[in-house]
Formats: C-alpha cells, sequence, structure tokens
DNA sequence: GCCCAACGACTGCCTCAGCAACTATAGCCA
DNA sequence: TGGCTATAGTTGCTGAGGCAGTCGTTGGGC
C-alpha cells in the first residue's frame, strides 16, 4: 500500500475541511435552536446589512450560496414564515426585492448574540491573536486567488464579498 | 447603521467559507470531468486507503459526511457504475463490505494526480512554506477544538481522522 | 416607434440526502 | 435454549436545491 493519501497536500484540504465542518455543525445546532437554517440565517444577514434591509432577487443569490431559483424558494419559505416580504422594484417591473420584515429583524438580534459567542468560542478564541493572524493572512491569500466568484449562482461579478463585505449591491 | 457585520469574528468565518466553497467548486469542477462527483470521490478514497480496499458500511458512513442511508445510495450508485461492489461480511450477516473494483481503482487513478494539482494550484502553492505551515498550524488547533466527532452520522466514536489519517476502520 | 436580444423571477422536473420505520442478525443473560 | 435488546443495512417519505424552460419586461439599434 504505497499511501498516496498521506500527501501532505490532501491533509491540507482534510484539515480545512474538518473545520468547515465541524464549523457548520456548531452553527447549524445553535441556529436551529432559534428556527433557523443555514442559509435562511446568511439571508437574513446579508439583507440586514444591505441598505434598505432589502437587495433584489438576484443580487442576494449573487451574494450567498444560491442560484435565483434557489433564492426564489427560500425567500417563499421565509415569507410564509413572515421573516421576510417582496416588495416590487418600483423603476424594474421585472424586479423585486426581498425586505427583512420586522419579525425577521427581531429574530435575527436574537441569534446574533449567540452566533457570535459561538465563533468566538471554537473558532477565533482557540488562537492567539498572533496566530489567528496568521490563519486570516492565509486564508484571505488563499482566497483572493481562488476568488468569490466561483460561488454558484453568480456568473462573473461580485469582485470582493467577504460574506461581510459591504459593497451595495442595491441599485433600484 | 451601526454595523455589527464588520465585526472580524464574521469576517474571520466569511473568509474560512469563501476559501471552502471556492476550493470546492475547483474540485467538483475537475472531477465532474471524470464523472466523479466530490462524495463519490470520498468514498472512492476512503475505501482505497483502507486495507483490502474495503469498508463496511457503517465504517464507510462514520468517516465520510454521510449518514448510513446517505452512503446505501452512494453505493448503489456507484456499484450501478462498476466502480464499486457489495461483498458480504463472513463473519457477521448483518454487515456488508463496499469493495472497489479495478475499474474504481483506475478511475481513481486518473483522478488523483489532477487533484492533487489543484489542490497545489489553488492552496498549498498560493502560500510561501511557512506561511502554509502557519495556516494549517492554525486549522489544526481549531480543528481540535470542534473536534471531527461532528461529522454526521458517527455517534461519538472515530477520535482522530484527518480525512487522509489511517486508522484502519475495518475490523471484520 | 418597433423589434429583438438580454434579463429577472418563477416553475417543473430531477437528484441528492436525512430521518424514521422496518427487517434480519448478533450477542447477552437467565 | 429461548427470549430480548442492540446493531447493520435498506427503504418510504420528505425537503432542499439545481437546471432548463417559460413569461413578462427592458433597452438598444434601426
Amino acid at each position: 500500500m504505497t499511501n498516496v493519501f498521506d500527501d501532505p497536500r490532501i491533509t491540507a484540504v482534510g484539515l480545512l475541511y474538518e473545520v468547515h465542518a465541524g464549523l457548520s455543525a456548531r452553527f447549524a445546532a445553535q441556529l436551529d435552536e432559534q428556527g433557523l437554517s443555514v442559509v435562511e440565517f446568511e439571508v437574513l444577514t446579508r439583507l440586514a446589512r444591505s441598505p434598505g434591509n432589502q437587495l433584489r432577487m438576484t443580487d442576494l443569490a449573487a451574494q450567498t450560496s444560491l442560484s435565483t431559483s434557489g433564492v426564489t424558494r427560500v425567500v417563499d419559505r421565509m415569507e410564509r414564515d413572515g421573516l421576510l416580504t417582496r416588495r416590487a422594484c418600483p423603476s424594474d417591473r421585472r424586479s423585486s426585492f426581498a425586505v427583512v420584515t420586522a419579525a425577521g429583524m427581531q429574530r435575527l438580534d436574537e441569534t446574533l448574540p449567540g452566533h457570535l459567542r459561538i465563533i468566538e468560542q471554537w473558532f477565533t478564541g482557540q488562537l492567539d491573536p498572533e496566530a489567528l493572524a496568521a490563519l486570516l493572512d492565509g486564508l484571505r491569500r488563499v482566497r483572493d486567488a481562488v476568488h468569490p466568484y466561483a460561488t454558484a449562482g453568480s456568473t462573473d461579478a461580485a469582485p470582493e464579498q467577504e460574506i461581510a463585505a459591504a459593497d451595495g449591491a442595491g441599485r433600484p
């Protein structure tokens, strides 16, 4: 058994994937307590951080891991649950906005502190500041290489969006 | 707009997720050319690195991101495609092994070099050795915290499994 | 002003994966 | 030995999400 699988490259990827999976599981568990899925939380977050707490469906898709049809359905569910509303775009009758409702904002407010706590507890708090900086620096460089445009649904746009990077994609 | 979303913790997670998504997309694209999905590749890999190129269904589930029912179905598909076979376990008639066929090994051989090249190109090769070491070290520490048991399907076992960590889970 | 290609959202159909229920076997204990 | 519980694998049902096709709208070229 000539173990090709001990290759450090494989190990590196495995590490990355395990961290991702581990954190995702923690997030999912906490969000679940608040009645949110990971995607719903992401949608809520991206809308809440946009001007007017709203985004066109397409822009929302570009900012998430979803296709436009995927967005249609999440928004369906979240509208049904009262977290979001659709609003017609006055200047382009093809477009519509997804807007966070008061209930949606409240849900997000209830969820965020716990979410941050979990990140702190399982990720950022695990390393001393300088090790964390090194980790993030490495990640950033890799990210700049693979680029975020690889996200499904977006054609080629979205030049810089670090899940929390503000570029105000709303153009009504 | 008091931007809670610029919080460095959120940014850190965003970075991690973007890297994961970016790499995953590259992997998926390359594997797709070889007619494999990401899970199929993972299954193939885990089997190929196990003694006898085989693993019991349950152990396979524990080593992947799948539940046991998920494993049943992937193995169904891969068996249909001739990459795998089921073999009865002689000592426990409830169990069965998933075994990589010659065709499966060949497919893996055709796929691995390209896969490694992609890792090199978009991940490990993006950083000088010492930055990479720092990145991996950070990841390892976080991984040790979130622990791999968080992977769906495994109850609590799998003490150390770095996607490439050999602990030979086959116990026939 | 008219036409046509491009675009935004939505829907039908499909695949994938999880949970829970079910079957068959194993191993324990009286 | 006979029963009882735990375990391995499979299957029915369900929800999520992607692709491709549809419909209405837009905007540029003429």
